[in-house]
DNA sequence: AGCATGAACTTTATCCATAAAAAACAACTT
DNA sequence: AAGTTGTTTTTTATGGATAAAGTTCATGCT
């Protein structure tokens, strides 16, 4: 059966605005509210029919109130609101990443999905999406085969990466003065001296910053393959260094660090000084990646 | 029902065999057949029993003999020969691109299923397949978003292409002059002469040899990454001039001329000469998708 | 021991069913 | 006329079943 995720989370985002305080003065419409949380209307009144049913809202001639306080017990767990598909990928990802799942070995969609407690159809839907990420192999009617998240990948995954960004900051740099881009540049490298002076508590916030930065130099001339492989580049980085935590705080220092200067060599509109400077970066990135996979 | 194409078609090669004297002289065992076919031997088996059931084999004292004459209609149709997936994603490059598909369109799961003939299973997989092209977006819990075959879709595409391959044509000159790819190549140029000297009647057998030549020259520095790309090109030339034939004969003789030119260059290892043959091959190629999709 | 056939078992490709979510339609209200 | 809510219809996400194809085990023959 199809799980309730997405009400789920609908719900637990409704309750917690109701006990922020957000929605105080009666209910929005159901309309409203469904644009609020980006959900169809069929979820929302369910949504709605529960939190009357709990008395966390009341109605009176139709008219919805707020009704008791929203205590913790309340929300669904995290657990119930991540749907299926989401879950397989967790699950496969650990699999793959931190059980000592070796290059060469091939997958058995029908092992895995007892594994993960799914139906087969998950984990093959889940597999196909999952192999433009150069990892693993489909051999048609025989199954799947796992490549390796091995050193040649990361060489390769960097040759491309290294291509698709010294273009992108050269377009980047060429826009005119007036682009927008150049302000949230800007933006965004005072987001970094902050997280700089920070960095003993928030060296965590990296990653997001990271994302947002090189989303941005692609921004100024989007390409889609070149996004799609930035999708590839956030995905793999996301799951590895879940489990390789090893110097997260040096390691985002000093990524840091290159990024300003990076941003700098950008603003500057020297082409040979952003060369420089976005290599000197993605090299770093890449020696780090491949130092954390000799040790794991 | 699982299809019994992978049957039907290893039947149909063995048929094949059977009648162009490749098994004479008693037939193999069936561990042989098998690696001959690329087949389980469960198959062959089947193939086998079937062969015997309709006399083109004959059994005494468990030794196979060729049989009667294998006639025309011992085959299965072609049709029958190729799995379901394989039906899905012809008829649906057929609905996208000659169907007067709209960008913006959405794509609906159930109705194409209804319209294929297939379950709704096997369309979403394909989409998921396909999804990594670039066309087409998926928004969940609502379908997918076509976006269409559109100019800026054939930019993007060959802003890429000509990233990698100047970077692989630069790389694949690089090479010693003992590497075996050195001579495919000359051989390949020859089957350029040959096919450009018959074009009148054989200009269709350019898209093969224009794979291998693209293919070859990726060949020197393997990046997955790029290879894949070039499965994205591969596929969407394929579906597309399968129905714009336009010109065609035109349209491959000028590429052949350049694929020589461009030959010439590699054998030359001349960078700048490299650079300008591939730039002008790819312009021309650019240049002729974007009439036809004018045109379309 | 090494290869051929036979039989049993496992996995993939494919269809079908159904609850949840979205979308479309209808009726009311201000 | 535009925004509400109630109802019905359609579509997606997910599980389940099964024939075909692949793989492994067993037996027998040189």
């Amino acid at each position: 059966m199809r799980t309730d995720t997405v009400y789920k989370k609908a719900f637990n985002r409704t309750a917690t605005m109701l006990r922020d305080g957000q929605l105080v003065g009666g209910l929005p419409s159901e309309n409203e509210l469904r644009r609020l949380i980006g959900v169809s209307r069929t979820t929302v009144r369910k949504v709605l029919q529960e939190l009357v049913r709990r008395e966390l809202v009341t109605v009176r001639n139709g008219i919805r109130t707020v009704g008791r306080e929203v205590d913790g017990n309340d929300c669904y767990p995290d657990a119930e609101t991540t749907p299926r598909a989401k879950h397989v990928e967790q699950q496969f990802m650990e699999w793959m990443l931190r059980g000592d799942t070796r290059p060469g070995t091939s997958i058995n969609e029908l092992e895995l999905a007892r594994q993960f407690g799914v139906a087969t159809n998950g984990i093959r839907e889940f597999l196909i999406r999952f192999s433009r990420f150069g990892l693993i192999e489909k051999r048609p009617n025989t199954g799947w085969l796992f490549k390796g998240f091995t050193e040649d990948f990361a060489l390769e995954l960097f040759e491309i990466r290294v291509m698709f960004e010294l273009r992108s900051a050269q377009l980047f740099s060429r826009q005119p003065d007036s682009s927008p881009l150049w302000s949230k540049l800007a933006a965004l490298k005072m987001a970094h001296a902050d997280l700089l002076e920070q960095i003993e508590s928030r060296f965590h916030d990296f990653s997001g910053l990271d994302n947002r930065f090189h989303r941005l130099i692609n921004e100024a001339s989007p390409n889609r393959f070149i996004d799609d492989f930035y999708d590839i580049i956030t995905f793999i980085f996301h799951y590895h260094y879940q489990w390789n935590k090893q110097d997260e705080k040096q390691r985002n220092q000093a990524a840091i660090i290159e990024h300003v200067a990076y941003i700098d060599a950008l603003e500057s509109r020297d082409p040979e000084r952003i060369e420089r400077a976005c290599k000197a970066h993605l090299a770093s990135a890449r020696a780090t990646l491949m130092r954390s996979l000799i040790w794991a």
